[in-house]
Parts: structure tokens; sequence; C-alpha cells
DNA sequence: CGTCCTACCTGGAGGC
DNA sequence: TGCCTCCAGGTAGGAC
């Protein structure tokens, strides 16, 4: 499942391999796939025809394209999302949902997603609402119609990944695609405020795993980091957040990074391979997980069998002894 | 408003 | 062998 390592490899490949290059032809095989576009699919393919593609950026699991015109084509992977970059001639998978032929004739890009969870749509950039301290979920969403894709009055700002971050007293607003405003910072990125996260973590009432895959809350973890980041930090998935000491949270959120930037070493060994196949079953997936999957299976550090529990419709699996569900253990620290 | 729940979707695995 | 049910889970949107 794409989560932010697999989701980063995907942009780091589509940056290598189609930014710099311009569409000559978008074609919907799938109309679910642009189902949040209200321009639907011709729309969709209309407007993409022409783009020159300037850069490649990410927050969180949602990758975006910058097009132009303040516009940007924004991905998510769902579930089984893949954006495969190859010989234009070669066949046609049954799952490819969109398709992007290059005026250079080169490579094509194919978003293949088996269970359509993932979705693409043209949307226009924004700089986000008040450039700090502000929560993004009191951001306005306007709709992202036609209407409100005309090109900005004043100058453009393209947004590049390829352009050095400025590290300045005074640095450039970062854009972003306007639907996806209710997205947290994630961890990796540059914005993350580590003492804000803590902070709005405390003051929910709901368990940490919960907090930890609200995307609102803190962006780029799924069920599988989730996991892991929480048996790294000892703590169990239901444990309240409203209980969590700053301390706790510190380890939490050094765990978090440490999984993801670690999977992200793993799955990114094949950035520059021609055909950018990440769908979160690379290499970390067989070698490196203490937790996720591994039911009944002796834990690393202590030897109990991993414990696996219905959790959201999902699972949540534990190490029962290192991860302990009451808070009992509090007293006897 | 904060928190929680469910629909959406398909193919592989396992039961009988 | 074939049919059935379960399971995987990110997100939006609605319930409460």
């Amino acid at each position: 499942m794409p989560e932010l390592p697999e989701v980063e490899t995907v942009r780091a490949g589509l940056a290598a391999h189609v930014v710099g290059r311009t569409i000559e032809t978008a074609r919907v095989l799938h109309p679910r796939a642009v189902r949040r576009d209200p321009a639907g699919p011709a729309g969709f393919e209309a407007a993409m025809a022409g783009r020159l593609l300037e850069g490649a950026e990410r927050r969180g699991k949602y990758m975006w394209l910058a097009a132009g015109n303040g516009e940007a084509l924004l991905a998510h992977l769902g579930m089984s999302g893949q954006m495969l970059v190859g010989d234009p001639d070669r066949s046609l998978s049954p799952h490819v949902r969109v398709r992007f032929t290059f005026a250079d004739g080169g490579p094509d890009l194919r978003f293949t997603d088996q269970r359509t969870f993932g979705h693409l749509m043209l949307v226009q950039l924004r700089a986000p609402e008040g450039a700090s301290g502000v929560s993004p979920l009191s951001t306005p969403r306007p709709r992202g119609t036609r209407a409100n894709r005309e090109p900005l009055g004043g100058p453009v700002i393209v947004a590049d990944a390829r352009t050095p971050v400025e590290v300045a007293s005074d640095p450039a607003p970062r854009l972003l695609p306007v639907p996806i405003a209710h997205i947290a910072p994630d961890p990796l990125e540059r914005d993350f405020d580590a003492a804000q996260f803590s902070a709005r973590l405390r003051r929910r009432h709901t368990g940490i795993k919960r907090a930890l895959l609200d995307q609102s809350l803190i962006s780029g973890i799924g069920n599988i980091y989730a996991d892991e980041a929480l048996w790294r930090a000892r703590l169990h998935w239901d444990q309240p957040t409203d209980t969590l000491e700053a301390a706790e949270v510190s380890r939490l959120l050094a765990a978090v990074t440490g999984v993801l930037t670690e999977a992200l070493m793993v799955g990114g060994t094949s950035f520059d391979s021609l055909y950018v196949n990440v769908n979160g079953q690379s290499g970390y997936f067989e070698r490196s997980l203490e937790a996720y999957g591994r039911a009944g299976q002796p834990c690393s550090r202590c030897g109990t069998p991993i414990r696996r529990d219905s959790f959201m419709n999902r699972s949540s699996y534990s190490c029962p002894s290192c991860q302990p569900a009451n808070l009992s253990r509090r007293v006897f620290e």
C-alpha cells in the first residue's frame, strides 16, 4: 500500500522521467480515475493536452505535477495505484486508467490502479493562508471548477521541485493544490512543526493510532507505518492521546520519522529505472517489518508473539509485552 | 466542532 | 473443481 515512502519514490521517478516534457494527449480509460475532477473525463483530457510539466511535489500521500497557469496534475495512488513510465508501444494492461503521451514521442506515463481508489485531477495551486501557525483546517476549500482555473492576474509562481529550497528569512510561499488544503504537513517536510503537532495531538480525545492515520493532523502515515512506528516507540495503538506525555510524543515522532526515512531509503533504490514501479511491494516489506503482518511470530525485541487486533475495520499489529494495552505501566515505570 | 463510522473497489486466499 | 465469503485499507462525507 503506498504510504509516504512509496509516494515519494514515485514522485522522484516522475521528476526524473516526465518533468520538463510536454503532454501531447491524455486518455481516460476509466472515468472513475478522474471522478473528483469537475470537468469530467473529456474535460480532463482536453485540459491536459499540451501541458508542460514543470515540477513534481508531494505532501503526505498526495503528489502533484505543476502544469502551468498556476495549475497542477494532482494524484493520489489510493490502495493500488502506480505511475508507470515506459515504451509507448508496450501492451496496455487492463488496469491502466489514464494514459499520457508526450510531444517528444518518448516514454509514456500510465496511471494504473487495480482497485480504483486512487484518482487524478487538474487543480489550482495556491499559497496556504497564513504562512505559519494557522491550522490547515481553517482554510476554506473552494471548488476546483473550470471557472476558477483562469490564469492568475499577477505573476504566476511556478512550484518546481528542482528549484533549490530557500532558507532565507523571507522564504517564498509554497504553493499547494487547493483540494488538499486540509492535509497537514508530513513529518519529512520542511514546514513540519513538531511542537505544534505534539500540542494538537495531546488535545485530541482519541486513540493514538487513529490520530496517526488522520491526515489532517499529520500526513503520510498509513496502517503499515503506523504499526511500525508504534512498535518502535513501544506504545499501544489505542493509548488515549490525552494521556501521552510530551516525551512520549517526541519518542513517537522520532519513531515515525525513522521508519519513514528508512523505508524511503529502501524503496528509493530504483529511482532512475525507466520503469517507475512502486506500489509498496518493495524489499522493505520482506525484510524490515517488525509488527505489521507478523501475527503469531515472535517480537524481535522480546520474543512474545505479535498480536493482531481488529481496528477500524482493518488490522492492528503489536507486541503485547512491549506495547502494553493498559495504563498501569505508568505506575510501575 | 470533534469524533466516529461506512461506502467505495477488486482480486487473492481459504473454506467447503 | 467451483463457488462462496472474507480480507486488504485511504479517503470523503455523513452521522451523532
